[in-house]
DNA sequence: TCGAGTCTTACTCAGTCTGAGAACAACGAG
DNA sequence: CTCGTTGTTCTCAGACTGAGTAAGACTCGA
């Protein structure tokens, strides 16, 4: 048997199938008070014309860059001016059904983002053009996108539960009502007011206080709230459930 | 612009830098009251030698079905003979850093597998031996299988508390007791018998009763146990919480 | 065959958590 | 100023949890 050296010397990459490696992200935001996601128009073929995730071939890269990479793309913001350091970032899952894909054999590695209320993304990259649509209102999209989108929003509506994840989706310094409104938007349903504040206090971790109020209550009336920052817990213990699927989810 | 026809005619798969993607395979099952997973000894270049997790590329299949066949193929099991039609199996995540094949760029898609125990695997594939190793026991494996390793170990006793998949380490016809082995074996720590008991019972779907009795008792005594088989319940709630993963964690 | 020890199952009890509702003060809009 | 809205705190009953106890049923070894 031949040693390391000589054996990876006289390896061929070529001998395999060629299959090419992608990354689909899907970006998340909370304009109004509701759910969007980022999506693309696609200007080329397959699938000219159609909504898309933002994404593309995975070059010299980390996966987990390959994503921010191509989220900075598509709405044209630069990493360091800020707004993309504040982005949550994971890994979804991977998609690779053969034929999903009609060019060639085509895997792609899907990521999650969550981000505070983005600027209006300036069209880039092979994307005719990208814009925040209401996840409710996403409709056909292109490959196996629309699957990978509902993936995404399982996921996240689960981690709010046990994770800080909603303070992603809220700025540097927010109110408790501004992060019950993160869970209404998620899950779509009203919480109730004083139980979610009781719960979210009593989380250790979760967030802290800053000892301010808000300048401003909000528009219809009220005291001025105070203010919280994102604490350092990584998980919330104990979760903040959802209100009862009722039973029949199983 | 061409029309969608001449545009999948001309594509140029060759056009991007070589990838390729691989599945491998977290394949845990109990033996003895421990949990195990299942490793193979590597018999060529790289990591010649090396413990890993079984694995390979991937062919013209989908990932799921890429596991199944490496997990049959590593095993010595065939689909069909009813072992491996029992296993659970899901995605768990892609690892793609550059360099974690001195090879070439891989991707690799790892799957999380469970069963009930499985007989001792037979070498195949490419493998010089393939064995089931307490999970404590792994020690160094190849690439970074460890880290994956450990992954599929958090999600796996994650998992166990918000679905039935203890009912996958079992066989077709159980004993609260032995679905309680399981959690003690991949939690790691004994659970307090007389509330498991009340706890599963009372999750709607988790298990059903087969209204048999076990034709024998425990080694050591006790009365005959109630049989019991998994329910319809994809998810349990309300969940079974690990014991107090002391608030520390975050 | 008998006793010791083990195990399943059921029950109890105090502490905690949860959902629902009410109370109150602070605030904006008209 | 008045009214409706909102942030925050309480209260209360029901559900759930961990810990302990108890009654049998059974195996094993003496």
């Amino acid at each position: 048997m031949s040693d390391e050296r000589d054996f990876l010397d006289s390896y061929d990459p070529g001998a395999f199938a060629p299959v090419a490696v992608t990354v689909d992200v899907v970006a998340l935001t909370i304009r109004d008070g509701r759910l969007h996601v980022l999506l693309v128009e696609r200007g080329g073929h397959p699938f000219a014309g159609w909504r898309a995730l933002p994404g593309g071939f995975v070059q010299e890269e980390t996966l987990d860059a390959a994503a921010l990479r191509e989220l900075a793309e598509e709405t044209g913001l630069r990493p360091g001016e800020g707004v993309l350091d504040r982005v949550h970032l994971e890994q979804l899952r991977s998609y690779g059904d053969p034929g999903r894909d009609p060019r060639m054999r085509v895997v792609s590695v899907a990521y999650l983002a969550f981000a505070p209320s983005l600027p209006d993304p300036r069209a880039g990259g092979d994307a005719a053009g990208a814009f925040w649509v209401p996840v409710d209102e996403a409709g056909e999209l292109a490959f196996d996108h629309a699957a990978i989108l509902a993936d995404g929003l399982d996921r996240a509506r689960a981690k709010l539960e046990y994770t800080p994840l909603a303070t992603a989706f809220v700025g540097d310094e927010f109110t408790i009502a501004e992060l019950r409104a993160v869970y209404a938007a998620v899950w779509g349903e009203e919480l109730h007011a004083g139980n979610f504040h009781r719960k979210v206090l009593s989380v250790p971790g979760f967030v802290e206080s800053t000892g301010e109020t808000a300048g401003r209550a909000g528009e219809r009336g009220g005291p001025k709230p105070r203010l919280y920052r994102a604490g350092d817990a990584h998980l919330l213990h104990p979760a903040l459930l959802r209100p009862t699927r009722e039973d029949g989810v199983r």
